[in-house]
DNA sequence: CACCATGTTCCTTG
DNA sequence: CCAAGGAACATGGT
């Protein structure tokens, strides 16, 4: 579940839930997302300390922990990978597959469960560092993205999945804000014009808001995927609700009509993965040499 | 068996 | 140093 929006209503969801929870112990099932803390280390720093906050930054988790008798806070650095996820569930509750760490909080136990473990939970912040700055802060600015995809020969879609120009962008929502903003995923960084990069900008900006305000206004469930999925990326719509079924416009729907003009969603691989674009309200340089050709030779 | 999957990091090649 | 591309990580769904 892991774009930015996702992480966001989850923080704000478990974060009363875990406020003043002390742990009483851990059950590492699987050390590999520790790394590169070992479950010693882990234990050491955590069992007995208290949750004091827990914030977000770009796709990353950040828990805070007060250990009784040491002052200063102890950090837990959570990240979820592709199939990660963290709720909370009762003591005795049965344990999911793929739980990969179990934290023990009395009556209740906090769960990270990850079916592919590509997600971590760890001790070590410098992940952080490589950071770019949060999309919905001031930080981020037209000026700012300007700046940075000028010196940019990538294509600007794979260069939105650039942690360090912007953090929490992943393969949906570039998609998304691609098509929103009008602009071809194919055109280089470096090629956009300056309302290119300012529609960009607002674009980003908004689906992600939208993407935050669709999480906080429906009832998720944040533990085991029904039918529906634990948070709320479902790749087709998951039931008739108009909602989920109109936020995202061109992810995951090749060969649908564009919600815009009609015209078929196609499907590209660019860095290895999965572009969705509308090949008529993001026109770009690969179609604009199609038309050239066409009218030569017809 | 084939291909696909919300992510990051590391390695090679140019 | 940079960019691009691929593989790796690991499991499951269709």
């Amino acid at each position: 579940m892991p774009e930015l929006p996702e992480v966001e209503v989850l923080v704000r969801h478990l974060s009363p839930l875990l406020k003043n929870k002390t742990v009483r112990g851990l059950d590492v099932r699987r050390a590999k997302v520790l790394a590169p803390t070992t479950v010693t280390q882990l234990k050491s720093a955590v069992i007995g300390a208290r949750f004091s906050g827990l914030a977000r930054r770009g796709k990353y988790l950040v828990f805070e922990l007060q250990q009784r008798s040491r002052r200063g806070s102890v950090f837990l650095l959570g990240h979820l990978g592709m199939t990660g996820r963290v709720y909370l569930a009762r003591r005795g509750d049965p344990l999911p597959k793929h739980a990969a760490v179990v934290i023990d909080l009395g009556r209740q136990t906090l769960i990270f469960e990850d079916t592919r473990y590509f997600g971590r939970l760890t001790l070590d912040m410098t992940p952080l560092a490589k950071l770019g700055p949060e999309p919905l802060s001031p930080k981020f600015t037209p000026a700012y993205l300007a700046a940075k995809l000028k010196r940019s020969s990538q294509a600007i879609k794979v260069k939105l999945l650039d942690q360090s120009l912007v953090a929490g962008i992943g393969n949906i929502y570039a998609s998304e804000a691609l098509f929103r903003a009008g602009i071809s995923p194919r055109l280089v960084a470096r090629g956009l014009r300056p309302e290119q990069v300012r529609r960009l900008w607002r674009a980003i900006r908004q689906v992600l808001r939208e993407a935050i305000r669709c999480g906080s206004t429906v009832p998720l469930s944040f533990s085991r995927r029904g039918k529906r999925d634990g948070l709320f990326y479902f790749g087709r719509a998951p039931n008739t609700s108009d909602y989920y079924a109109e936020r995202l416009q061109v992810y995951g729907r090749e060969g649908e009509a564009c919600q815009v003009c009609g015209t078929r969603i196609r499907r590209a691989i660019q860095a290895s993965r999965s572009t969705f674009y509308c090949p008529r309200c993001q026109r770009g340089p690969a179609s604009r040499m199609r038309r050239k050709c066409r009218g030569k030779t017809s």
